[in-house]
DNA sequence: TTCTTGACAACAG
DNA sequence: GCTGTTGCCAAGA
């Protein structure tokens, strides 16, 4: 069972994403203990109120792609940036947040 | 209680 | 590079 203050380990890891760099819903689920729960972390974001001042546009999918209709994401990131490419998706490979060692 | 769904991840072709 | 399938886990109908 999640603990109730899951959604809070989101916001807190989401929160800790510096700027020019994005993470992937696993790293957000690995930082915060639950490396299982990728699909929470969306659904946590899904639900994330504006008031956290969540940078949840920083937050892509494994594959670099953003947020499915959610198209403003795209130019936040790109006044942040972070390199998109052809296809529309973000360059992870250059901009993957590092918050540990990754390789 | 069972079945379906989801802002996902990893792997195969 | 991209699409399709499978696995994970909790919430909602």
């Amino acid at each position: 069972m999640l603990p109730l203050n899951f959604n809070r380990l989101v916001y807190s890891a989401v929160r800790q994403i510096p700027r020019g760099q994005v993470a992937t819903y696993g790293q957000i689920a690995f930082l915060i203990g639950f490396p299982a729960q990728s699909r929470r972390v969306g659904f946590a974001l899904r639900n994330a109120p504006e008031e956290e001042n969540l940078p949840c546009h920083r937050v892509v999918n494994s594959q670099g792609r953003t947020v499915p209709g959610w198209f403003s994401q795209r130019r936040l990131l790109i006044e942040e940036g972070i390199p998109f490419r052809a296809g529309g998706c973000v360059d992870l490979k250059r901009c993957r947040w590092q918050f540990d060692t990754q390789d």
